[in-house]
DNA sequence: CCTCCCTTATTACTCCGACATATTATCATA
DNA sequence: TATGATAATATGTCGGAGTAATAAGGGAGG
């Protein structure tokens, strides 16, 4: 009897079915994560453009499939990252792109999960170019013994396997781990993770699109000499160098690369 | 009846009277913010070590009063910016101390909620050294006309208040950003928005513990002359000398400050 | 005609209680 | 001892009810 007071026909108890249809990640990753992801990617996609107002979280978490506990906690991640703002009776708004937290980790993966904004891919090689080199100096002032074994590892795992393979793309973030941790300083080591994982994307870029048009091990190993040598400048200068190649690289792997035009 | 059955006396129904207490931004945080805010200062003041495992949900949320529902929405946040983690059966445990974003605006806040450590102060201060002088540079190559109004706008503004008023130290961050923004670089802008806060509460720091040593108004103008003049090495010199003398202010201001002696 | 205050309606916020799910720990068995 | 099934437990998800805050509209006063 009481079983379709509704009539609405469908809907009300199957939870788990579409729970893993979103992105189907797989597990490890709850509901309330995948929904985050779900929305976050759309967000940075410029499906909910910043001043946008998202519908009512009745409506909305009806329209998805979810329950409002589900739908909230997805939400409060994104207040957490910057990306809406939540006010009684106003609803939920997109915020302008400076407030959003485009360093977060998380944030970054979603801006990568579509088609990346090569403004936005230049701005992080740039970013790069200036953190890192600032990074191997200080490396080469402060590095321990072990500091340059885990680096010498690195690098030998590097040579094995190249950077066709994930386990020479592991190694390769590894070495630049390394080198960002024998600098001593924890908050560049926490956006290296950040960079770290952007320049991973493009990385599958560089794959994807051509063959590894150059040996990155002779620059690896200028940089991991003059870290080894205790010599701050030479590795700076090593390190702003690898960089820049590797802007190259990926430069020439995307088709319409805007060729820094401006006065 | 169920009242008192804790006997902890206090709590229980005030949500808006503790929502302002944090850092007093004023109206807009919710109760799940202010959870956010308080289990956030708890872990980046070592109260909650990397590794701890934090009470059940249920016990948890009625040992701090208030719903599973919103101490959930708290967690989430903290999830969101990699303090926490939580899994089924085992638990919410505060994650390394290399998984947190310490990058981001807010738990930067909570950083210096506490008493700051000293050696993360001087890491961010390392960061600032490497990032603005950069910043310059681009700005000196990329200023618009209108980036160089905003600019002096701004140093005309620290002129007539003094970094002793809130409008001067306003003023001052205004002239950062600008630069910043100048720079054409949104990775470095958002970068700002996170040191610029950190350098924010050393500068309340600094007026805290002495008067104003030095008149910051030459330093400022030596870099607005090489950005006007697009003069990207003399921009980023003047913006590096700037950083070390403000550098320099604040470790004077700041008793036990480890004097650099290594090697 | 404009300004200011008050009323009202809408929306997010908080709470509650139940069930589902995943993971760890335990124990029986080979 | 090793290995598998089993049970215990904490997080995850759900639905609904009531509260509080705020933006919008309307009325009184200037």
């Amino acid at each position: 009897m009481e079983t379709s007071e509704t009539g609405d026909a469908t809907t009300k108890k199957r939870p788990s079915a579409k729970a893993t249809a979103g992105t189907g990640h797989g597990p490890g990753r709850r509901l309330h994560g995948a929904l985050a992801h779900k929305l976050g990617t759309a967000i940075l996609s410029g499906q909910y453009a910043p001043g946008d107002v998202l519908p009512g979280e009745v409506v909305f978490a009806e329209e998805l499939g979810v329950s409002r506990s589900a739908y909230r906690e997805a939400i409060q991640v994104l207040t957490a990252k910057g990306l809406v703002a939540s006010r009684p009776k106003a609803g939920t708004r997109v915020l302008a792109r400076e407030r959003w937290n485009l360093l977060d980790p998380e944030v970054l993966a979603w801006a990568f999960a579509g088609e990346p904004d090569v403004r936005f891919v230049r701005d992080l090689f740039e970013l790069r170019s200036v953190i890192e080199p600032a990074a191997a100096r200080l490396a080469a002032m402060r590095r321990s013994k072990d500091d340059v074994r885990i680096m010498r590892d690195a690098l030998a795992a590097m040579r094995r396997h190249t950077l066709t393979t994930e386990a020479g793309r592991s190694a390769d973030r590894d070495f630049h781990d390394a080198i960002l941790r024998a600098s001593g300083n924890q908050a560049m080591v926490v956006l290296s993770a950040s960079i770290g994982a952007a320049v991973h994307w493009t990385t599958q870029f560089k794959q994807r699109s051509r063959e590894l048009p150059r040996n990155p091990i002779p620059d690896h190993v200028r940089v991991f000499d003059a870290i080894a040598a205790s010599d701050p400048d030479a590795a700076a200068e090593a390190m702003g160098s690898l960089v820049d190649l590797a802007l190259e690289d990926t430069r020439s792997s995307m088709e319409d690369w805007p060729r820094e035009k401006r006065a």
